[in-house]
Order: C-alpha cells, then sequence, then structure tokens
DNA sequence: CTGAAAGCGCTTACAG
DNA sequence: CTGAAAGCGCTTACAG
C-alpha cells in the first residue's frame, strides 16, 4: 500500500506536510497543498485509519448491538437512523447481530470484538419493544438502548411511546364520530400490550363514553418472532355479537388488522363501508396494500435511531428513559361513509398517498 | 489503556512472551501462560486491534455493503447470513448502509471509508433482486454481489433461483390436480417478473396442459421500494372470468396474495374450499398469518448471504453467477378438498407447523 | 521456550 | 508555513 511517505517524495516535500494536508490543517501554502493533492490522486492514496487510530488514540468507531433488529421488519430503521446521525459526526458503525439462538457465546465475541476495536461508544437495538438484559462489558464505554429497557435502566434508553400513541389513534376514532369502539389486542406478553389498551382506556374514559369489557379482545398472536399462527375468528365473532355492535375495531398491530379485513370480508362486511379499522405498527406492505388502506400509528424506529444516536455523541448523559412519539399515518380504513367526521386533533398526522 | 507491556510487568515476563500467549502460539510453558492469562484477567486487558492490524497488514474486516436490505422486510436474513459464515472465520464486518436517496457523495464516502479501514473484501447486497452499477472501488479489493447482478458482471454473484422456484411451485399445483392454474404476476418492471412467469410456463407446456394467456395477469404492484397502491381488482375478476374458472392462483408474490385472499372473500370465495392459492418470498408475518397459511417460495436470503461470503473468503473466483433455490415451505393454501393429491417432486420442501 | 530490536503508518508536541 | 524526533501497541524476523 502507499504511504504517506510515498506522497510525500512525489509531492516534494516532508511527510509531515502531507498529513497536515489530509488532515485539512489551515496551516498549508496553497501551493503546497496543491502538489500534496496532486500526488495524492496519481498514487491513489488513502490514509490508514489503523495507523490513525493507534497514534490518536480514537477509533471513530461506534459500536451498534443489533438484537435483531434486521430480522424484524422495519426494525432495521433503528439502524438507519442511528448511521445517518453518525455519519454526520464522522463515526462510523461497526455493526454486529445477537442472535438469540446463537447463543451467549456469540455475543460475548462479539463485544470482545467491539471492544478490542475500541469503539467510542456502544448502542444496543432491539428487534422490539421488550426488556433486555444489557451485557455487563456495556459499563465500559458510553453506552445507550433503543426500543428496549433493561431492568436496571442504567443508561440512557429510547422508546416508542406506546400509551400516547393509543391514545392518539383512539381520539381520532373518536373524532370521526364512533362511539362503540372496540380494541382487538396484543398478545398480553409484549410490552406494548398493556400500554397501547392503557391508552385506549384513557381515553374512552375521558370523554365520558367508558369502557364496555366486551368490546376489549385479546388476539393471541405470537410475538414477533415465533411462528405461532393466530385465530383471531373467536375474538371478532365476540365483538361483532356484542350490543350495539362496534362501528370501529382497533387492532394492536397491522397484521391483526389483516386477519380482521379477511375475517369481516368472509363474514360480507366490508372496512370502510360497515366498519372502520386502525392499527399500530404501519408495517409496509400489509399497511399499504390493504384495500381501503390501514389507518396505523408508525413506530418511530428511525427516529429512536436518531436520537439514541444523538445522545451517545453528545457526551455523557443521565440514564433515563425517552418516549418518542408515533407517526399518524392516515390513509383510509379510520373513515366509514355516513359517520360524522371532525378534524385530527394532533398536528403529528402524515396523510399517505390515496 | 492498559497494554502488552503492563501485562508483561504484572506476569513478570517479556512483553513478547504476552503477545505469544493472545496469538495462541504453542511455544509458551504452561506455567508462564498461566501467569500471563492471570494478569490479563486482573488487568482486564484486551488486545488493540489497531495495533495489530498496523504491524500485521491484515485488518481482519470485511465490508458490507448494503443496498437497503435493511429496508426490505426479511432481506436484512443477507446480511445475518454473511455475518455467521465471516463468524466462523474470525473476520468481522463493517456494514454500510447505502440509501439510494442518500445519493452519491454518500456512497462516495461509505467506500472510501472502508477503504481506509482496509477492508479485506467487499460483499455488496440488494434489498431486491435487480441491476445495480457497482462502484469502481470494487475492483481494488475481493469482491462478491448478493440478490443483485450488475451489467459487467464482473464478480461472483449469487441470485435467487426465480426460474426454478417458478417451475417447483407450479409443479406442486399440479401434483395437487390442478389443471386450470392461473398467474396472477408481478410489476413487469421487476428482474424477478419475467423470470417467474418463464417457470410457470415452461412447466405448463411441458406437462402438455399448454398456457392459456387468459389466465395471465400482471399485477400492478409497485416495485417494493414504492408505495404505489395496487388494484388487482380488475386482474381478479379478469381470471375469475375465463372458462373454466380456474382452480388455483399463483401469485408472484406474498402481498399479492394477500389482496387476492381479501378480493375473493369479498365474492364469497374461499382459499383451501373453493380456491388454492401459491406464492413467492414467504414473506412474515403475511404468509404465516393468512387463513389458511400461504404456502409460497422462501426467498433464499440467508443462503445468499452465506455463499457470498465463503466465495469471498475461499480466496480469487472466478466471475460468474451462482443461482440458489428457493426453499418451498407448505402450508395450506395449495391443498383445496376434492382434488386428487400426489406427492410431492422435490426434496427441498418445508412443512411450517399448521 | 524466551527475549531484544525493528518497524507498521500515522499524529503529537516541539522547534525553527 | 515547514520539518525532525518520538511514540501509539502491537507483530515480524532473528537470536539465543
Amino acid at each position: 500500500m502507499v504511504s504517506i511517505k510515498d506522497v510525500a517524495r512525489l509531492a516534494g516535500t516532508s511527510f509531515k506536510t502531507v498529513s497536515r494536508v489530509i488532515n485539512d490543517d489551515p496551516a498549508v501554502r496553497e501551493e503546497t497543498r496543491g502538489k500534496v493533492l496532486k500526488a495524492i490522486g496519481e498514487l491513489g492514496y488513502r490514509p490508514n485509519s489503523a495507523a490513525r487510530t493507534m497514534r490518536s488514540q480514537r477509533s471513530g468507531v461506534i459500536g451498534f448491538i443489533s438484537d435483531r433488529v434486521t430480522t424484524q421488519p422495519h426494525a432495521g430503521d433503528i439502524l438507519r437512523g442511528a448511521q445517518q446521525v453518525a455519519d454526520a459526526h464522522d463515526k462510523v458503525l461497526m455493526v454486529v447481530n445477537i442472535d438469540r439462538d446463537a447463543g451467549f457465546c456469540h455475543r460475548q465475541r462479539a463485544l470482545d470484538m467491539l471492544l478490542e476495536r475500541r469503539v467510542e461508544g456502544l448502542l444496543y437495538a432491539c428487534d422490539y419493544h421488550r426488556e433486555v438484559e444489557l451485557p455487563r462489558e456495556m459499563g465500559m464505554v458510553p453506552s445507550v438502548l433503543a426500543n428496549g429497557f433493561a431492568p436496571e435502566g442504567e443508561v440512557p434508553t429510547f422508546l416508542p411511546d406506546e400509551q400516547r400513541a393509543a391514545r392518539e389513534i383512539t381520539r381520532l376514532l373518536l373524532d370521526q364520530g364512533h362511539r362503540r369502539i372496540a380494541y382487538l389486542g396484543l398478545n398480553p406478553r409484549l410490552a406494548a400490550a398493556s400500554l397501547r389498551l392503557a391508552g385506549y382506556r384513557q381515553v374512552l374514559e375521558e370523554a365520558g363514553i367508558g369502557v364496555d369489557e366486551a368490546l376489549i379482545q385479546p388476539a393471541l398472536v405470537g410475538v414477533p418472532d415465533g411462528d405461532e399462527r393466530s385465530t383471531v375468528e373467536g375474538a371478532i365473532d365476540a365483538l361483532l355479537a356484542s350490543s350495539p355492535r362496534p362501528t370501529a375495531i382497533l387492532c394492536g398491530q397491522d397484521s391483526t388488522a389483516m386477519q380482521l379485513y379477511l375475517a369481516l370480508a368472509c363474514r360480507g362486511l366490508c372496512v370502510g363501508r360497515d366498519l372502520a379499522v386502525a392499527s399500530f405498527d404501519d408495517q409496509r406492505p400489509i399497511s399499504t396494500f390493504l384495500t381501503p388502506g390501514l389507518t396505523t400509528m408508525r413506530l418511530p424506529h428511525l427516529e429512536m435511531g436518531q436520537q439514541a444516536m444523538h445522545c451517545l455523541l453528545a457526551g455523557p448523559q443521565e440514564p433515563g428513559i425517552v418516549r418518542l412519539p408515533f407517526v399518524r399515518v392516515e390513509r383510509q380504513s379510520h373513515r366509514v361513509a355516513g359517520m360524522p367526521s371532525h378534524p385530527p386533533l394532533s398536528e403529528s398526522a402524515v396523510t399517505d398517498g390515496l
């Protein structure tokens, strides 16, 4: 490989001057700089980052510990967000995947590797909102946590604001004139389950409508990493049998909404004509390809990645939880012909083509 | 940070002996090794990879250029596969995301970064099967391409075997006794579109059934990165109107199958009772959550990542295209009560719980 | 089995 | 504005 000395020889300067040029040191005469840049171009010189790291004692590397974020659809956006911010700060990301099935050994090796690379910080990201046990090594460098929470809670933590999202989407259905709003929920094992349900209850109580327990059904779907099949059929029949029949059904996640659309169609009912539907996550292509398009609360994956990385690069931070808002994506499913309609309550709405 | 010299001082050896221990050099007495390991443990010493890289001239890093693989659901499995193999070879991956919207500048910076880190190889991975223009820099280090193809075709390339998958799934429907098999295809702009269609045609021709052009409809769905809505309604009506009515419909992708299930339900038709359906991709949770479960050909994402990385680490390779088989995932949707059933043709079948 | 010397390619700290 | 020296933490190549 060509080194700084080769460049110096060709440019007719000392190698120290070359170092100044590649570090944008202003204390170099324009003419000298030109000669050096020309030599760099001719030789195809690239600085050796290992040498820089060793001498400067700064690696410029942030470790991204992916607890399967590249497996769960859309959770990869956490990585994208983190990368955008790291990029803007001239840091690079070293990504390691921690697969649960790979066992502890794999995780240990990954962490050793990151620490041997002298990462300047660690971002731990989960595939879905859940509790995680952080590796001890995370105490050795500045660390943050995205889309998960640790029992000890000792690092800055960025989570989706489940309860607020549930309040917002329930509010939206109320604003559409619905008063009988059912909730076809999540598997109770999920951290999001109780939070979303709580938000739903809260808004109905506040609105003075109150909660009809007959309108709440958990969908016994698997956790995101499972392959369990859901049978929402029973839950849907129970909801439809309640009297008066609900005019809107809020689903705990988009895949449940998909099952609901299908189950309703099999019963001769049509979303957008007979019933309104809304949901959580914005899991494409489900949410975009259903007819009518699914109105849903988009998980702030990108935002969690961005904010977590910002926090990490901003220097030492207090541990604590930051909850980030979902983005409301209004398509057509929350509208039913013949219902009185009101303007939305919040400004964070996004209206999606069609 | 603690260095090799600190360890040597504590262990009472020369620092060279410490180096031998951390490199598993057998030429160290057991007693000496024990003392060194003890000192390493007490001091929490970790080798500095920058120093090792500089001296040994080998970085141990492979660059993974992700052309949005973390954005497209399941394409992240390419990364997982690559990581598994890299791991087994004691290489680490440096992942960079190339977002199309981030422009050329971003891509250039990412490549510069990788080359400055002295990557020993580059793996370029695409989010979906398509043509890509490889950056020139890829000629400077050993490189491979996964899930995409370059016009010049100058690097080893790993692609899903679309045509073979189409043959296999069409065959499966034939074996179920179907003779009127419709094809609700992909957007013709997709590379997979013509290949899957060709496989379908080929099998029908070979079986002596011939192709009824009335049974072929393109679904005008968007390409995976778009947000275009599909209207398969017209296509489905056309298929159902053909005479005799098809008994099976093969979809170009799972999201189209989802739309099909729904459209059929709206018309009073039930998959598994009135019609068989099969598809491509195995895009969870669509394929697992539909009722009945969707029989589909799973894209070999994991396998592309594994094989591409294997190829990269195996040393210099001839450029050329390797097509990897999909995995047939049999759920329930290809079965219709009352059809004569035959055993599957191929061994690569996977049967998914329920 | 163990060690002293040289050097990988840079940046730091100091001089001029 | 430019340069000569020292050293980051290891491994390599050689000696004993």
